[in-house]
DNA sequence: CGCCTTTGACCGGCGC
DNA sequence: GCGCCGGTCAAAGGCG
């Protein structure tokens, strides 16, 4: 057994661990009532269960309940924050369904340190020096029953400023995963951001891209998305700095987000790397409603904008990085409120998001795409479908179409403030 | 023309 | 003090 020490202490420290099918997770002291612990079923990220635990990554599921959480359902005991002189030494088991029947799951703990120490085969407390001994260990390990993402955070290492972040950890859309080096796709939320920087981070294949907000000039939101280091199949999106004005309405956003293009080869510099992605939110509903048609269409299932970083998904296969089924569907709270969205789409948006509140590092505004064109598909100047249009989800879509059908068949039509 | 991405340069924090 | 590294800037060029 590995005795895997995950570090707290830092919002931007994240410990993704792979366990076993079933482990058993222990609740240890509680030195506040800091600790969450939500299912979270991402899709097809892998055959195993995977374990999140970080240190208040800013709580992206406090107030808008868990996105897997079904209608109707009352907040399960692991949904709800721990609370010390209650909950020490009860145990939770990882592995089987998640609570919503959904065939995969994740199990994320939102920890505050040495409050969870995972039994059987994962082990964690709070020491950093082992932490990063097995990261070094673990690295592009696959098989081992966990890994660690983020050697980052630990107590030797200062922040360079003291910042509020949000972080969260998004599957990545599998379309990205099947488009080779040329670029990854980033799913967006409905602030309008312009990458302003990129740099390959040490220790990772990926490189981290840079974005600021671009809905009002003088607002110094910021965001940082990358891929992580240890599950290439996931995202993790650094939100810094809060927003200094309303959030844009839904149109406004899409016209001042990611520039895009539906041609695959620009002949540019920036074409060269094929980090280009179409937006759809620049598609016209017209537009949409005939792709919805064309059988050629690798079409999108929500993202209301698609910015490019480049990837190095061949570096990672060359790790031996698993790689998602290309039918891998994002599973998020925006998928579970399109059918209420059915009907007046345009006029329910604005409630929509505004039921959404201002968390913009939620993972309900995360908005994925129902597979994404290949470089190949935007040279025949396939569409991306606008995802605030019900009638782009295509059958072609066999990854929507199965959340579909698992969502309908557990009623997954969910109420996020349900809690 | 405005906004976008790309990308090399630059800057500052940090470890040695 | 030096080098590494992460974060930001800004020029260049493309797109609508």
């Amino acid at each position: 057994m590995n005795d895997y020490r995950a570090a707290a202490g830092d919002l931007t420290d994240i410990v993704h661990a792979r366990a076993p099918p079933t482990s058993e997770v222990e609740v240890a002291s509680l030195p506040s009532s800091s600790l969450t612990v939500s299912w979270g079923d991402f899709g097809s990220i892998s055959p195993d269960t995977d374990v999140l635990i970080g240190e208040d990554f800013g709580d992206p599921f406090s107030e808008m309940g868990d996105p897997l959480l079904c209608e109707g359902d009352e907040p399960r005991p692991f949904m709800r924050p721990l609370i010390a002189g209650q909950d020490e030494g009860r145990k939770e088991t990882i592995g089987g369904p998640s609570p919503c029947g959904l065939p995969s799951h994740m199990l994320q703990i939102n920890a505050a340190p040495s409050v969870v120490i995972p039994r059987g085969d994962l082990s964690y407390t709070t020491d950093t020096r082992l932490l990063m001994s097995n990261v070094a260990e673990e690295r592009g390990n696959r098989g081992g029953m966990m890994q660690i993402s983020s050697p980052r955070n630990n107590s030797g290492m200062k922040r360079r400023k003291s910042q509020a972040k949000k972080v969260v950890c998004i599957p990545v859309p599998a379309a990205a995963n099947s488009r080779p080096s040329s670029g990854e796709v980033v799913p967006s939320d409905l602030w309008a951001w312009r990458k302003y920087g990129q740099k390959p981070i040490k220790g990772s294949p990926f490189p981290r891209g840079y974005y600021k907000c671009s809905s009002s000039k003088g607002c110094s939101a910021r965001k940082q998305v990358e891929r992580s280091r240890t599950d290439p199949n996931m995202l993790v999106i650094t939100y810094t700095s809060e927003h200094n004005h309303p959030r844009p309405s839904h149109h406004n956003a899409l016209a001042g987000s990611t520039r895009s293009t539906s041609k695959g080869n620009l002949g540019s510099k920036s074409s060269a790397n094929g980090s280009r992605t179409p937006k759809p939110g620049v598609v016209k509903w017209e537009e949409q409603n005939r792709n919805c048609s064309d059988d050629n269409l690798s079409s999108t299932v929500t993202a209301a904008v698609a910015t490019a970083v480049k990837g190095e998904m061949d570096e990672a296969k060359e790790k031996q990085f698993d790689v998602v089924d290309p039918e891998f569907v994002g599973v998020g709270l925006a998928h579970c409120y399109w059918p209420s969205l059915m009907d007046g789409l345009d006029h329910h948006l604005d409630d929509f998001f505004a039921d959404l509140g201002e968390i913009e590092a939620n993972p309900y505004e995360l908005l994925f795409k129902k597979g994404f064109p290949s470089g190949d598909d935007r040279d025949r100047g396939n569409k991306w479908v606008d995802p605030f249009n019900p009638l782009d989800w295509g059958d072609e879509n066999k990854g929507a179409a199965s959340f579909w059908e698992a969502a309908n068949n557990t009623g997954l039509w969910q109420n996020p403030n349900v809690r």
